[in-house]
DNA sequence: AGAGAAAGCGGAGGGCCCTCCGCTGAGACC
DNA sequence: GGTCTCAGCGGAGGGCCCTCCGCTTTCTCT
C-alpha cells in the first residue's frame, strides 16, 4: 500500500512518471493485478481460497505472489485495507448527522456489515486479528482512530463513558465479529453490539428497555442502508 | 468427554449384546492414546501442531487418527472437552461462595485462564468456535448451561440483568477470548471482561468508580498509548 | 476350535502451502 | 543504440493435510 523507498529523483528518464518510480512498472502492475484477482476471488468464494489459483488467474507464478505478499495474511490485509476507507471515513460523517451514541451504534453496524461481506477471507482475517498479525500497525489502528473520535465526542457530550480505551473497544468489536460473523448469526451480532453499547454508556444513562428501538430520540434503526 | 455410547467394556465377556456392537478394545485404546498424546503435544507446542506427528508419537498411522477424529477440530475438541469439567463444575461452587455478580466475574476469569493454557490449540479452537464447527452441540452448550445458572441466580437477586440470553453471553466471552487470548494481552482480557460485566448489570446497579482510567481491582497496570 | 465377517488399520497419493534459487529482461548509464 | 546489472520472475521441492482402499485383527457364531 505504501511506497516507502525513495529513489532520488529518478524523474529524469525519457518520460517523467510523476517524479517517483521506485518500483518497476511491471512489478507494480503485477501487484495490482494480484490484489484485484484476490479481491474478486475472495468475494466469490465461500470457503478457503487457494493462493496458487489466485497466482494462476493473475497470470503470475506462485513465487511472484509470495514476493509481493509474504504471507496469506498480507494478501488478505491488502484487500481488506483497500476497502476500509469507506468505513473509517463514515465515522465523521455520522458524527455530523447524529448524536455520538447513535453514531457509535450506527458505525458499529456499518463495520459489521462490511466484515460480513468478506466471506471468502473471514477465516484468515480472523486468525490474523486474533494473533495480531493483521492490522497491528495499519488497519487496526485506523479502526481505533475512527472509533476514538466517536468515543471522545460522546464523552464530551456525557452520553458515552470517558474511561474506556478505544483499543479495548476495537478488541471487543473484533471479538464480536469473530464469534458471530462467520455463520448466519446476523441477529446475534446485533444483540451483542447492543450489549457493547450498554457497556459504553455512563452509569446513569442506560436505556432500560433493551429490545425494540433504542430510540434516544432518533429512531433506533436508522433509515440509511 | 464424548464417548457416544459406552457399551459396558465387554472386551471379551462370554456374552455380548448382539444389537449393540462394542468398540473393539484395541480401537478404544488407540483413541485414548491419541487424545493423551494430543493433549501433551498441544500443551507443549506453541504454534501449529502436525497431526502426522501426533499419529506417529501415538504409534498409529495417520489413517487411524483420521478415523477417530475426522477433522482437526474434532481432535482439538476432544482434548478441550475432556478438561472442561473443572470449569463448568466450578459455577455452582462459586455460586455457593459468592454473590452472583461476583461469582460471574470470577467464573469468567477461570474460564479465561483455562483457555489461556490451551496455547497449542488456540488457533484451531478459534476457527472452530467461530464457524460453529466446534462446540455447537456439545461444549458450547455446557458452557452456556453453567453461565445460565449464574445469570439466573443474579437475575433473581436483582444484581444481574434478566433480559440477556445466556447464549449471547457465551458468544461474547468467546469473542473476548478470540480477540485477546492469543498473544500476551492478558490484562486486556481482564478489562474486556470488565466491560462485559458492566453490560450485564441492571440499569441502576453499576458501580461508578470501580473500573476505568485505573483498573479493575487487580493489577491493571496497562499503559495507554 | 475353527471359520467367516467386518471393524479397524496404515500408508500411498493428490492438493495446497511456502521457500529457495537460477535466470530474464527493464531500466540506468554511456 | 548498446551494455551492464540486479529487481523481479517462476517453478521445483519438501512438508502437511486429508482421502481412499486393500490388508489385518478381533469378535461372533457354530
Amino acid at each position: 500500500m505504501s511506497s516507502p523507498e525513495a529513489t532520488p529523483a529518478a524523474a529524469r528518464t525519457g518520460q517523467a512518471d510523476r517524479g517517483d518510480r521506485p518500483v518497476r512498472a511491471h512489478a507494480r502492475r503485477n501487484r495490482e493485478t494480484l490484489i484485484a484477482v484476490a479481491r474478486a476471488t475472495f468475494a466469490a468464494a465461500e470457503g478457503t481460497v487457494s493462493l496458487e489459483s489466485i497466482a494462476r488467474d493473475a497470470g503470475v507464478g506462485i513465487g511472484t505472489l509470495y514476493r509481493h505478499f509474504p504471507t496469506r495474511e498480507a494478501l488478505v490485509e491488502a484487500v481488506y485495507a483497500a476497502e476500509l476507507d469507506d468505513v473509517t471515513a463514515s465515522a465523521s460523517t455520522l458524527l455530523d448527522a447524529f448524536p455520538p451514541e447513535v453514531a457509535l451504534r450506527e458505525w458499529m453496524d456499518r463495520y459489521a456489515a462490511f466484515v460480513a461481506t468478506k466471506r471468502g477471507m473471514v477465516d484468515t482475517l480472523r486468525a490474523g486479528w486474533a494473533s495480531g498479525r493483521i492490522a497491528t500497525p495499519t488497519t487496526r489502528e485506523r479502526i481505533t482512530t475512527a472509533l476514538g473520535m466517536i468515543l471522545a465526542s460522546g464523552a464530551q457530550a456525557g452520553t458515552l463513558r470517558a474511561d474506556v480505551d478505544p483499543e479495548d473497544v476495537t478488541a471487543m468489536l473484533l471479538g464480536v465479529f469473530l464469534s458471530t460473523a462467520a455463520s448466519d448469526r446476523w441477529e446475534q451480532t446485533g444483540r451483542l453490539l447492543g450489549l457493547v453499547m450498554d457497556a459504553l454508556r455512563p452509569p446513569g444513562a442506560r436505556t432500560p428497555p433493551r429490545r425494540g428501538g433504542d430510540a434516544a430520540g432518533g429512531g433506533g434503526n436508522r433509515p440509511s442502508p
